[in-house]
DNA sequence: TATAATTTTGACCGGTTGGTTAAATTATAA
DNA sequence: TTATAATTTAACCAACCGGTCAAAATTATA
């Protein structure tokens, strides 16, 4: 699987990111990520010294796109209604793409708590703009009242739990992969229903 | 940390459950469950011959509670809206009690995601009857209907969640620990509003 | 074309870790 | 009290795995 077109260097971080986002920081062996970049395994540490540090530069790349595209969507012009759509329309497409970053995310939070802290803190993200955006048209009677706090979480964890929670899911309701792909695609507007009929004024 | 009134097989349990839920098999390291258990290593062999059947014996007692009790809290004769009120305080209740657990679920998802089946099969649920008991109810104009494999994952989602994105939250939201402890106690009452707001017919 | 720099490799090292074992200790049964 | 069974332990083993290295190969530069 070796691209011609794509430095080394690159080849190991896209088998990094393949290998690590599945398994883990332990669960993955670096002859394991060399095989997926069709290189020797003395490479890796030639391009990035140690698996700690091939983690972190796979990891600081999840980490770098997850919150900054979480604020951007948080601080567009829109109105509340409109603005939370867009949110979960924008964030379901980003999981199909990846949909495997929840869980990285969750296992790095499980063995590393601290791992995000930097990067939320570097996308500056602003709840009370949120809130003062939700009070505002609360007000005005557009939704009724809640705090911001439990409205992302609401929405990012509509997002997010079926990728994590897939097989159990999956065999719960006794669906194929065909008929779970049809399903994760029907969330968009469950999603959206779901959540503008709970924040209904 | 020995416990003179259990056995050394079930304080080994007790330990292996406390570092497993948290660190997952990869992570953990049996010279530390024998720490925890204060014992010497070789008796977690003794007692349960490998990591393996160790890990095994503390996921099948989550999996084998995780899925029964969600069964008899979907069959439980209550209408709709009484039965899921019902599962979202229960359910909640079993999470602040074993916090880890969601994470734990998804860890052993993402490393073994047939790791459930047997005990989602051997469990019974039958989400059939639920979605009998959704249709019933829009009928009369209870609730608007909704699909069985929608509901159930939002509710769960909504109540896990928290767990699992904890430090996540706590940071984005700037809450201290006890801050924290008050924003899951207040979900309770949040998801309740949430879902039975957007089923109302 | 020669030399230098960079990249790549196979082989190896040392620490970690799951697992084993013989002996010691404790518990139980006869 | 003695024999046997069960439990426990310190020490050890072997495989695994992250990391290193000298040499070779390749690429770049003078």
């Amino acid at each position: 699987m070796t691209n011609p077109g794509e430095s080394t260097e690159n080849q190991i971080l896209i088998a990094a990111r393949e290998v690590f986002i599945v398994k883990g920081f332990e669960g993955t062996r670096m002859q394991e990520i060399a095989d997926h970049a069709g290189i020797n395994k003395a490479l890796l540490h030639y391009y990035f010294r140690s698996k700690e540090k091939l983690f972190e530069a796979v990891f600081s790349e999840v980490a770098a796109n997850l919150f900054p595209a979480m604020r951007q969507l948080l601080e567009a012009e829109l109105g509340i209604r409109e603005k939370l759509t867009f949110f979960i329309k924008i964030y379901l497409k980003a999981l199909h793409e990846n949909p495997f970053i929840p869980s990285f995310v969750i296992n790095t939070l499980n063995s590393n708590p601290e791992s995000f802290l930097k990067y939320i803190k570097k996308a500056g993200i602003k709840p009370l703009l949120l809130q003062k955006q939700i009070d505002e048209e609360a007000a005005r009677g557009v939704i009724r009242a809640i705090k911001a706090e439990h409205l992302v979480v609401n929405i990012i964890a509509l997002c997010v739990f079926p990728f994590v929670a897939r097989p159990i899911v999956q065999n719960i309701f006794e669906m194929n992969d065909e008929e779970y792909q049809a399903y994760l695609s029907a969330r968009e507007s469950e999603i959206i229903d779901f959540v503008l009929k709970s924040i209904q004024a």
